[in-house]
RNA sequence: GCCGUCUUAGCUCAGUGGUAGAGCACUCGCUUCACACGCGAUAGGUCGUAAGUUCGAAUCUUAUAGACGGCACCA
């Protein structure tokens, strides 16, 4: 079989996938094994307005290695993918399309319209995510795709939902929240981002104290707010103002009478030490607001404009123009004190960037109590463990112990509806469905509470709800197997909105823990180093990638990050590992060049006493791989195993085995080609979770592949690289020996070819090398005489124990031997000497700092016996090393 | 304000107590019968700075500078 010259990635990726789909590689069920371990991670669902980010494709790439491994292992794995219905993205997308296509509001359609719409808007956009998953190699299982509004996960959350209620870990309540008056909508503490700005303003207005000729001067940074201040509040123990506490002041614009009231809470040392209170738009206000009893009064509405309780000079007005239109008002009754500079940290909406409103609202909450001590037992247990434990651990534990409570309605409608009823008085009757309500309320007019629910209430169900639990059914086959689920891979920024919530949820419901693991990814910065995002322009498109240098290679560079760090995206990254699949690609198709009669037989590695060196070290090199890539995986630390199977293929496999062998196999030794095709076989299987395209395209094409080797749990699957097993590497054929011994022949051609290239000498003059070296290293070299000849493009060999060797020749030293090139008629005396005094200087740079070592009697006496010893046998060699190239270079004269 | 992470070769990054590594770029040489997405050979770093612990520090401790992140506060 010939193959092409080069890898063309895109023909493998569209041949692969969908077989591997629809012969069902990807279901648990493909597995037959009835006492197979289950093996089992839930995607974090994408929202359905998203497309893939290298974030996606970083996270799905390590999920994809973990589950292909564990498939290979003979796990009955899953890995059960979705999507997310996302409120507010969704809604706002909705928002826009009717907006510019039938020029209308929501509230023009209604609410029915709106979400029959918002269906079809995803129905429409909403498998794109899905569609890039396929090319990008995810096996995940499609027959168990779950959307998070689905039928059963939405009676998961209405159960949920009804449960938490009864319990009291649900409440309805009158609270300060995060307005964004853009969504119009309520945002809890993690969607509200900041911004700092740096020409803020502070504000000091003046207040007149009734009963007195004074004022009293408050800060503030929002001016607008004066106009529902319902007392102004100072330290008890300040002496500038003991004797008004008790006193009222006239609040200008307003025509209200406020009091002045002491509390705790003012900081005397902080701007005038008198501070106004408007309890309905600031949390600490509000606190203090309950603690004296004063009214609420809210002046905004949902717009952020003012509304009638401004009064009718500001009512209408936005909140900033009020803001103008206050601090004008106070500058014409002689009432401002003065605006100093002040920078400023604003709540902004995490979404749509919109200065967040502090505002009095009713909504519902879960109460992080209970909640709280459920996931923090659980990680104080080490649960889940997170990699990298540093700094995530820690500081997930830490936020956990000061949790407030959850804001959960938001003013939307797309999403879940939330299941509370409310008759004509108000009251509130919270049900499964609208029929048990019924009953409940006695025949009543209800009317449905028209908020739905925070996305993340839903997604905070994921880990279960997805497995078939909605409440009313508990028990499911798929639950038993999968739950709880092995590792969530996921970012940094969900932490605290998804992990701690799945981890509470799934406990309280399931009294499972929802996974043991959390890996934690870094996040792919653009060029700039900074955030890929829209306004910065610096985004990196997966699938330009895929495009430019396959799948394959963009998967292995985002596997090659240590886990958890931030990178900074470099196209040469992957083109590296573009090459890297080329590499393989050739190899193989070198391979299958002289295949005539040879295939795969595992019979081929055992040793029957007839493997040459090349042989014994390559064995001992792909299970010391084998060994080495296994226990990377098993620490998450993708990045070394990637590390490891490219050296082994490039330099290992490629520069040394290939080359070494390659005379024999082009000679047509069915033998040698058997050999070389099953290690590349079992090279093939360790890399597949990696690079899973380029490894099935070249398996396939691999003779003699049969159902043999498909792992015991698949043996009646078709024939597929991801059901045979993973490699595990034997300790027992790592061979010591002859890594010892390869090592020197490998020494031995670097420092010949070393001796050509830099005497200059053409590749088309073959020379004679002198060899000397003790006894057993002198067997080496004979019997891979054939070997280094070609490799070095040397003719002749002469080892002996010494060197005899004419005065024109250059030399050089290795850890097991010296060697000579006679170079009569082309050797430059000059570069020789410059050679050898460089190769001096160094070795006698590394001997004096191991002398000074060695001569320390602290470090004799404490140092490890073992290190020592290896550092006196390093001195003694290099000591050797120089003696020999001194009096090489002494010979020159 | 509190907590944390990062700072290693020109670039992008590995490396957690025992002689500093990779890829790319650079220099030199190769149309060598798998691969120029290649082969061979070099060169390049007092591991941000300072002090400390240790026989020994890129690695541990402390301080400090710079970059970044989280949390809190924000009258």
């Amino acid at each position: 079989m010939e193959l092409a010259k080069a890898y063309d990635p895109k023909s493998a990726e569209e041949s692969h996938y969908q077989r591997w789909e629809t012969k069902g590689f990807f279901t648990p069920e493909i597995n037959e094994d009835p006492d197979a371990k289950t093996y089992s991670i839930v995607i974090p669902p994408p929202n359905v307005t998203g497309s893939l980010h290298m974030g996606h494709a970083l996270q799905h790439t390590i999920m994809d290695v973990l589950i292909r491994r564990k498939r290979m292992q003979g796990y009955r794995t899953l890995w059960l993918p979705g999507t997310d219905h996302a409120g507010i993205s969704v809604q706002r997308k909705v928002v826009e399309q009717l907006k510019k296509v039938d020029h209308k509001s929501p509230i023009d359609i209604g609410r029915e319209e709106f979400v029959q719409r918002a269906w079809a808007w995803k129905e429409q956009y909403g498998n794109a995510i899905t569609e890039q998953m396929r090319r990008e190699g995810a096996s995940v299982d499609w027959l168990r795709h779950r959307f998070t509004m689905d039928d059963s996960l939405s009676i998961a959350v209405r159960n949920v939902f009804c449960t938490l209620y009864d319990e009291g870990w649900i409440y309805r309540g009158l609270r300060i929240v995060n307005w964004c008056p853009k969504d119009k909508t309520v945002l809890s503490d993690l969607e509200v981002k900041e911004e700092t700005k740096k020409d803020g303003k502070l504000t000091y207005l003046k207040y007149p104290v009734i009963g007195t000729d004074r004022t009293v001067t408050v800060a503030t940074t929002r001016p607008e707010t004066m106009l529902g201040d319902t007392a102004v509040a100072v330290n008890p123990s300040d002496d500038r103002y003991k004797d008004l506490i008790g006193r009222t002041v006239a609040l200008p614009l307003t025509g209200r009478v406020i009091p002045i009231i002491a509390d705790e809470y003012v900081d005397a040392e902080f701007g005038t030490g008198a501070v106004k209170i408007t309890p309905a738009h600031d949390p600490n206000d509000y606190q203090i607001g309950q603690r004296h009893d004063l009214e609420q009064i809210l002046v905004m509405n949902e717009d952020a404009t003012m509304n009638a309780a401004a009064g009718p000079e500001f009512e209408g007005l936005d909140r900033f123009v009020a803001r103008e239109k206050v601090v004008e008002r106070f500058t014409e009754l002689g009432l401002l004190e003065k605006i100093d500079d002040y920078e400023i940290t604003l709540p902004i909406c995490e979404r749509c960037k919109t200065i967040v409103e502090p505002i009095l609202s009713d909504q519902w909450f879960v109460k992080m109590d209970e909640m709280r001590d459920l996931a923090l037992d659980l990680a104080r247990k080490g649960v889940p463990a997170f990699s990298p434990e540093v700094p995530h651990q820690k500081v997930y534990t830490a936020w956990l112990e000061n949790l407030k409570d959850w804001t959960i309605s938001r003013q939307l409608w797309w999403g879940h509806q939330i299941p509370a009823w409310y008759d004509e008085d108000g009251n509130v009757f919270v049900g499964r469905t609208e029929a048990e309500v019924r009953e409940k309320a006695g025949g009543k007019e209800l009317r449905q509470d028209q908020d739905v629910l925070d996305t993340w209430f839903s997604s905070g169900l994921w880990a279960f709800s997805t497995f078939g639990w909605n409440g009313d059914t508990t028990d499911t086959p798929d639950l038993n197997a999968f739950l709880p689920t092995d590792v969530l891979v996921t970012g940094r920024d969900i932490i605290f909105l998804w992990v701690s919530r799945m981890m509470m949820l799934t406990k309280k419901f399931t009294g499972k823990t929802a996974f043991d693991d959390c890996i934690v990814t870094g996040t792919v910065l653009g060029k700039d180093g900074k955030p890929m995002s829209k306004s910065r322009n610096n985004g990196v498109d997966p699938i330009e990638m895929f495009d430019k240098f396959g799948v394959d290679a963009t998967r292995i560079y985002l596997a090659s990050i240590a886990t958890g760090a931030d990178i900074k995206w470099n196209d040469v990254g992957v083109e590296t590992y573009r090459n890297f699949a080329n590499k393989i690609w050739n190899a193989t198709r070198f391979c299958l060049m002289n295949a005539e009669g040879a295939g795969v037989d595992h019979a081929s590695l055992i040793e029957h006493g007839g493997f040459s060196l090349p042989d014994k070290w390559i064995i001992s090199r792909l299970n010391q791989t084998a060994i080495d890539v296994n226990a990377g995986l098993e620490k998450y630390e993708f990045h070394t195993s990637v590390s490891l199977l490219y050296h082994f293929f490039w330099d290992d496999f490629c520069d040394w085995y290939i080359e070494l062998k390659k005379d024999e196999i082009t000679a047509g030794s069915v033998e040698a080609t058997t050999r070389i095709v099953t290690i590349l076989e079992i090279a093939l299987r360790m890399l597949h979770p990696f690079m899973p395209y380029l490894t099935e395209d070249l398996w396939l094409k691999l003779p003699g592949v049969s159902s043999s080797l498909l792992h015991a749990a698949y043996k009646n699957s078709e024939q597929t690289i991801m059901l045979t097993s993973f490699p595990v590497g034997d300790l027992a054929a790592v061979d010591k020996a002859a890594e010892t011994e390869m090592n020197a022949v490998i020494e031995l051609i670097t420092k010949i070819r070393n001796i050509r290239a830099e005497m200059n000498i053409s590749t088309a003059i073959k020379f004679s090398v002198h060899v000397a070296a003790n006894s057993s290293f002198q067997g080496v070299f004979r019997a891979n005489e054939a070997q280094i000849l070609k490799l070095a493009k040397a003719e002749k060999l002469i080892i002996a124990d010494t060197l005899d060797v004419p005065r024109a020749s250059a030399k050089a030293v290795t850890n097991d031997a010296s060697i000579a090139v006679p170079l009569e008629g082309l050797i430059d005396f000059d570069v020789e000497r410059t050679r050898l005094a460089n190769q001096i200087v160094k070795l006698t740079e590394e001997k004096d700092r191991l002398t000074g070592q060695l001569s320390n009697t602290n470090f004799v006496d404490r140092a490890p016996a073992e290190k020592v010893a290896e550092l006196r046998e390093r001195s003694a060699e290099l000591e050797h090393q120089i003696e020999t190239l001194n009096v090489n270079l002494e010979a020159l004269d």
